[in-house]
DNA sequence: ATTCTTGTGCTAATCTTTTAGCATGTTCAA
DNA sequence: TTGAACATGCTAAAAGATTAGCACAAGAAT
């Protein structure tokens, strides 16, 4: 029974909770469908029902079948990938992830985006006075 | 010899990279050092030379010991990882990075990244007609 | 010079992960 | 009713990752 915390996930698992992550609930079929080199069927399965053995996945039943999604919430899960993110790339710092993703021609952002950034980016400014 | 691409890395393997990620060059010692919980300093070798071996790592003498850093420019890991986190929990929006960012209090910034942040927004804004 | 420290090369054992396979149950349509 | 289609439970083998161990080399310290 081996603990595992945190990045302690292994390849396949990780892939099965980030499509957990991005999808919300899934069936096996569904999460199967999302991967680039699915295995078989009862592979996808097996490594979901792990996933749920740790603790890291739910599953809910849903007729017949079962759906899976991540057990933790979102919010926190996206908490803990920012930081390591912005730890392990740029030093702490937000500018670098902001500064990456602007650059980057793929990644396409209206000027509303860019709006709305900049009111929020305000509204962090010190004292936060209202 | 299997191919293994993207996020196609064991734990250990992911580990040890982000590290090189984090640090730049690194001895075995170093790598070990920047380890929670390391295991036997050859483990960490082998697994380092399994790095170098897949070509995600690379190495170089240094007086008589290696030195290893990611082979991937940071530049291109950090995109990557980027839009990977910004696809897996927010739909491809950045605000939600942003947001998260602001949002965790552990997380502290100074008035002057805030401001260096707007401006790179503004910049950004489009035709980026000034 | 001998010993200690720190490094490498290579090897092999152990543990974990990943995978597939078969038996079985339910629903739906021909 | 018969049998696809699709789902699950359980099992076990195969592949992969992780780890430790030993032999040996070179430099520094005693």
């Amino acid at each position: 029974m081996p603990r595992m915390l945190g990045s302690g996930l292994s390849r396949r698992e990780r892939e099965m909770l980030d499509i957990l992550h991005r999808q919300g609930k899934c069936s096996v079929q569904d999460v199967s469908d999302q991967m680039e080199n699915p295995p078989s069927y009862s592979s996808v399965r097996s490594t979901l029902g792990i996933l749920v053995e740790k603790g890291i996945a739910k599953s809910e039943e849903d007729g017949k079948r079962y759906l899976y999604s991540a057990a933790e919430s979102s919010q926190e899960a996206a908490k803990s990938a920012v930081t390591k993110l912005v730890d392990t790339f740029f030093g702490g710092r937000l500018e670098g992830v902001v500064r990456t993703f602007l650059s980057d021609k793929e990644s396409k952002i209206t000027d509303e985006e860019l709006d709305q950034l900049a009111t929020l980016i305000e509204a962090s400014k010190s004292g936060d006075k209202k």
